[in-house]
DNA sequence: TATATATATTCAGTTTTGGTAATATATATC
DNA sequence: GATATATATTACCAAAACTGAATATATATA
């Protein structure tokens, strides 16, 4: 039960399921969804960790750059359920589409060490 | 995107899970809840109109009795796929085991009207 | 070693949420 | 109409959640 609240309340913010969303489309880093959410830096960690803790992302290191992906939901049918049907709801929502579309136009080199 | 959120919210609490599993085995009145749940009245209607406006459940007045029964999920794609799902989840759950065990020992008619 | 950058953590402010007591509403019955 | 009962609504409180500024940590590089 509490496994199964924990993932529910993940997707209980618009930040979070943007940023799911993303992930389906590419690896980022935190400054990118930092740039693409329009939020302070540690908002995104703070929903990243909550990601992570409920079992929907993971993260490979890359010197100073944290690059997140999403998990293939082997912890927990929950998420691995969720992830599936994610990959196709929200797909025509406006805000998303916004999102995605936006997304090839961000690039941490661009962001990020100036 | 907003819809979307609001039925996450909805599951996002334990005692609204409760309340769909056990919904799933009968229709219930407000004080049949109220009993099983252990919570006050105001508690158990208040959750009740969360997950009406998400689209999980509905209801049918009997006198003065209100008798809740989940929905088909007809007017959300995302209801009708986690009622689906919440059928086979959280049946090995404790908590909710103990709780539709005591269920057939819950009648509105040794509750109320003393 | 010193500096710069990306990310995480801590702290504080505001909003939201889950809970109950008190009250209002609706229906049945006398 | 008066009374009783089931439920909904309101008012309020404590706990949790979302946010950003400030700070700490970690890694790369000069």
């Amino acid at each position: 039960m509490k496994a199964f609240v924990k993932v529910m309340k993940a997707l209980s913010d618009p930040n979070r399921v943007k940023i799911i969303k993303m992930l389906q489309h590419k690896a980022m880093c935190v400054c990118e969804m930092r740039e693409a959410l329009q939020v302070a830096q540690p908002t995104v960690s703070k929903h990243l960790k909550l990601l992570e803790d409920a079992g929907f992302v993971a993260f490979r290191k890359d010197g100073t750059w944290v690059n997140y992906h999403l998990t293939d939901g082997g912890n927990s049918p929950y998420v691995a359920s969720l992830l599936g049907n994610l990959r196709h709801w929200l797909e025509d929502d406006p805000q998303i589409g916004n999102l995605i579309e936006q997304l090839p136009t961000i690039l941490r080199e661009n962001i990020c060490k100036k």
